[in-house]
DNA sequence: TCGTGTTCGTTAGAAGTTCTAACTCACACG
DNA sequence: CGTGTGAGTTAGAACTTCTAACGAACACGA
């Protein structure tokens, strides 16, 4: 089971001490939101002081970067295991991982996929992991059947039109082989389902009396349709 | 034309200081974003030293909640604007006037729809110009033909189930006398078109090569279809 | 087993932030 | 023409991030 750890005791110490930080800023995180994140804090929680967290993150960005870097592999974790487990690919199931992983953690969904912080800008490795979430968004509204010229009589024109100029501007999701209709469907996914669950997260919602959920899945029923 | 101004000198005075800060704060939030908004900042640029703002603005939250206001009072100035010109009420009309309004400033957007912060709730009257937003929707849905069970085959079953529900709770928009359906539907533009601008605004499209402005036309084809 | 050098954690401190307290000073009003 | 209100000042407390310099502990090679 456990293969012996080649890391020297030191490199060990130092793994450990970076979760716990991050354990602690997750912590915060939660309560008091992002901004709020306070590296000081941190360290007296820790029984450390101030700038002993400066030998495990060069700065606050970095910090954030991480937990932003964690957050994305979270996300994607769930999904893919959702992919799999599930009858193969599924949106509406892709859906619903997406919800519940959003409201288990409201702050986390929001570090990602929230406002950006003014100067950051992600490493590649990060756009990386999210790239990789829409692909397997992709392959489940790829798995669709495209029904395309069905519906009531011809889709309207922006639609088809949007659906060109995607076949044309293809290189996201690395050339993902998905019929521009599935892009579309793919992009449309993750723009309605973001735009539902990123206003209930920011309490939009609070004073108007309906239940969230339902509209979720109403949106997930439309899409799917 | 300009009646006279009942308010003394010093009011006068303090109004326009008021609006002063406040262009500045504006200034500064579009080149680094809300968060790194600094009163300090703000005071020197103006020739003031630092705590002579507290004369104006009791504290950092004040202010941020007066841009929060002055934001929603433009937006529903826009849109308000937008629905008396245009041919009536037109849902089409709305949507590309929040676009060409959000991407004029995008912080501005990201303020008032984008994450919030921590601790802040909105006063009364904020909410009731959002909800005087909202209802400048509703009108725009209300007067769209309700062509509801004519579309494909029947209208999934979610979608139906979330009317019915929406039926019970129209508490929200000052019980505006819409058929359901319009009220789904009204409720559905606002996150649809958020999902788009949100994702676009916060950058998670660069990269992705295609042209947020087709895309969002498409949601907005798909809406009014 | 015993140096030796890396790395950790410390304190000190600079530069920034919000915000309070106390003090002037000028202006508008009675 | 006094008087009081309100504006702006400086001082300073309590924070923040982050750098610099120091001591002490620890793992590793000879």
């Amino acid at each position: 089971m456990a293969e012996t750890d080649t890391r020297t005791p030191r490199e060990r110490y130092r793994a450990q001490v970076r979760a716990e930080v991050k354990e602690h800023a997750w912590e915060q995180i939660a309560t008091a939101g992002a901004s709020a994140l306070s590296l000081n804090a941190i360290a007296k929680r820790m029984g450390l002081s101030g700038p002993a967290l400066y030998r495990y993150f060069a700065n606050r960005d970095e910090l954030i970067t991480e937990l932003i870097r964690d957050a994305y592999r979270s996300l994607a974790d769930v999904v893919r295991a959702t992919a799999a487990a599930g009858s193969g690919a599924d949106p509406a199931a892709f859906a619903h991982a997406l919800r519940d992983w959003a409201l288990a953690d409201p702050h986390r969904y929001l570090l990602i996929y929230g406002t950006p912080v003014p100067g950051y800008h992600a490493p590649d490795d990060v756009t990386a992991i999210a790239s990789e979430i829409m692909a397997t968004l992709l392959d489940a509204c790829a798995a669709l059947p495209d029904d395309r010229p069905a519906p009531p009589a011809a889709p309207a024109a922006p639609v088809t039109r949007f659906e060109e100029h995607i076949e044309r501007h293809r290189g996201w999701a690395a050339d993902h082989p998905a019929p521009p209709a599935a892009l579309r469907r793919a992009l449309a996914f993750w723009t309605r389902l973001h735009g539902v669950l990123s206003l209930e997260l920011a309490g939009h919602f609070t004073g108007m009396r309906f239940d969230p959920a339902l509209l979720f899945e109403a949106e997930v029923a439309d899409l799917t349709r």
